[in-house]
DNA sequence: AAAAGGACCTGGTGGC
DNA sequence: TGCCACCAGGTCCTTT
């Protein structure tokens, strides 16, 4: 589901409606998520007050003084702000309750989402210490990504979704930056240009940018905090567009599987040529 | 160290 | 209408 743009999007939205607010309940449905809650979750909540909401990759952090919520959407995760006297809605696996009467719920069908809890600096914390550096990092760059694909041989599409390299860019908007920037999803990471890798840099950074603006891509699941959709699958050129027409060159784009994932390319516009 | 593939889940869709 | 196969915004873990 969730992207750098849709988590940014939630980020913003559950932010003002949460941040300095106290926490006065706790509520676990007893879900198992890709992680089980931590049991003492309410125990450890109860009373604090979020200092501050943050997100590092596609994670979202909540402070407190006690320790950080760690919260991953997974798949299919949502976010929602709800009065605390909502209607409970099927898959809801976690509400924590505010003294606005205000409630943050989390929603995930698919349930490969997490919700964690550390005491110590959750950037170290071990699913997050190895991330790569975020897209809107001054440091990200065509240099950047050049450096790290030496040697590597895997395809420039796996390259550019592993979030050890760059954090945030999913499926979605790797099929779109590669698209927008000319390059074939197979060439291997290790045979793209300098020149090729500054042009994928600044295209992964506009088109998360837009993502953004536009509140994310809804095309299933996805909502804002709000429970509206997104706006930037209107603008998708490539993702969901199989057997249409390139709308640069009117080519009919095509699909194949990259690491079990869709890949929808321009077989013009994106030559396999270096 | 890097790459490939399976695993974790529910729900929607399209074919027969 | 029912059953089945396949697909979906992710990513960890095990094996090669």
């Amino acid at each position: 589901m969730p992207e750098l743009p849709e988590v940014e999007t939630i980020l913003r939205g559950i932010s003002p409606a949460f941040t300095n607010q106290k926490i006065v309940d706790v509520i676990i449905r007893a879900q198992r998520l890709r992680w089980p809650i931590p049991k003492n979750l309410k125990q450890k909540l109860l009373d604090q007050v979020v200092t501050n909401i943050s997100r590092r990759g596609r994670y979202l952090l909540l402070e407190t003084r006690a320790g950080t919520v760690i919260i991953h959407l997974g798949m299919s995760g949502k976010l929602q702000v709800l009065p605390k006297d909502h209607l409970l809605t099927k898959h809801e696996h976690l509400n924590i309750v505010f003294e606005n009467s205000r409630a943050l719920c989390y929603i995930d069908p698919r349930r490969f989402g997490a919700i964690l809890w550390t005491e110590g600096n959750p950037l170290q914390y071990p699913l997050l210490a190895n991330l790569g550096l975020e897209p809107f990092d001054p440091n990200f760059n065509g240099e950047y990504l050049l450096t790290q694909a030496r040697n590597r041989k895997i395809c420039i599409k796996q390259f550019i979704m592993n979030n050890s390299v760059v954090t945030g860019v999913g499926n979605i908007y790797a099929n779109e930056a590669l698209f927008r920037s000319k390059i074939y999803p197979f060439v291997p990471a290790k045979a793209i240009s300098k020149k090729q890798f500054q042009t994928l840099a600044i295209n992964i950074q506009k088109i998360l940018k837009q993502a953004i603006e536009n509140s994310g891509t809804t095309l299933r699941d996805y909502a804002t905090s709000e429970g509206k959709s997104g706006a930037f699958q209107k603008l998708l050129q490539v993702y969901g567009r199989n057997g249409k027409p390139c709308q640069r060159c009117k080519t009919i784009l095509q699909q194949q599987r990259i690491g079990q994932r869709s890949t929808v390319f321009c077989p013009r516009c994106q030559t396999p040529i270096v």
